[in-house]
DNA sequence: CCCTTCACTTGACACTGTGTAAATTGACAC
DNA sequence: GTGTCAATTTACACAGTGTCAAGTGAAGGG
């Protein structure tokens, strides 16, 4: 360690920033144990010395993306807003524009859960972290009385969480070909139709 | 064929009903062409005698399915609605309660456009139908005058065939374990809320 | 009765990607 | 020098799809 070069990344932060470039680029698509080995400079077993199965390097790229991007930074902005309504669109704004971040390794992650069941764990925890911050949003509307009274807090929850959802943003994102800000604008809309009580613009 | 019992299955049928079935209790995933030839009593090999790819396979037991449901005869009874939140909510009911019939085929095939061109093109062909059909419901509230001004007819189209998609519904209904009646009637309540002009209830 | 045809069987093989295992190299530390 | 540690090379097991070639058995026609 003594005589390391200070800035020069250790192995696993290489085989972390190669992972990532490459499910970014490739959108999570076709990025093998190999590739990622090719472009941090390594041997494929190399690879398996730092993490022993795909679906742990892929968990273990999320988790440095997250500390990289700032997400908690992010979503600590919804937490700070006044009412209800506020709170519900920052937090739309803070997740819907950290989808497109992990999207590459997230798909490929998806992709990995039909068939691995740790990639299934890994991925499925991510996505009970959104639901968690859904079910924020949904408890400042209530508290607020805001809440539409057509759903009970737990349903308005799942509908917020699937309408929130990685396939969601991918339908509308890539089958309908949104822009990224329109499908921001149009998710809180949809939000605030559904799930606010008076048609009040907020 | 002269001598053969009229009401045997032949072969292909055979194949189509194996899959089916393996498929529907296995929600998509774990079915091998190995596992369909054991079903219907054939060989593997005998199986790609009449399907070339596993692709073809899949994508003729939704063509399988749709016909023995009946998917034309339920549909046509949204068609016939006299009112565009009408025509809606029995489009919705129509599709929604169809997904749960082709699910497992769906999955499969859904998992394999990951990685296979071809059940990628045949899955967009069918979810394409669907869109279709969500664009004759916007079409019919747009002439009675009925569309909420809020999104132009081509994104209420996006919006209504993102919230119909397979994955939605897999998200509501599995990840939250909502029962299919209410899936049914939380997606009829948000499209009306969403795309429906008047708070009228219809 | 032979002969062809056709559906199907058997068994082998190529290919891809993940994960395991073992022997080897090179550098650095003490 | 010796031990250690990261990384290398080479090899292999495994699963599932798709291909290929040779063989079987029964129906039907001449």
């Amino acid at each position: 360690m003594s005589s390391e070069n200070p800035d020069a990344p250790d192995t696993r932060s290489k085989i972390l920033m190669s992972a990532w470039e490459l499910l970014e680029a490739a959108q999570g698509r076709e990025v093998r144990m190999s590739d990622i080995a090719r472009r941090a400079g390594l041997s494929r077993q190399a690879v398996y010395l730092h993490f022993p199965t795909r679906a742990e390097l892929l968990l273990a790229t999320t988790h440095h993306i997250d500390a990289v991007k700032r997400i908690d930074h992010r979503l600590s902005k919804s937490r700070a807003a006044e009412t209800g309504a506020e709170r519900l669109s920052a937090f739309i704004e803070a997740w819907g524009n950290y989808i497109p971040e992990i999207y590459g390794v997230g798909k490929a992650l998806m992709m990995m859960s039909d068939t691995d069941e740790a990639a299934k764990l890994a991925w499925d925890d991510r996505m009970n972290a959104v639901r968690e911050g859904c079910e924020a949003a949904v408890n400042a509307l209530a508290r607020d009385r805001q809440l539409s009274p057509a759903h009970p807090p737990a349903q308005a929850t799942d509908i917020l969480w699937a309408l929130l959802s990685v396939p969601t943003w991918e339908s509308l994102r890539f089958g309908c070909g949104w822009p990224q800000d329109l499908y921001i604008e149009k998710m809180k809309a949809l939000a605030r139709q559904t799930l606010v009580r008076a048609p009040s613009a907020g």
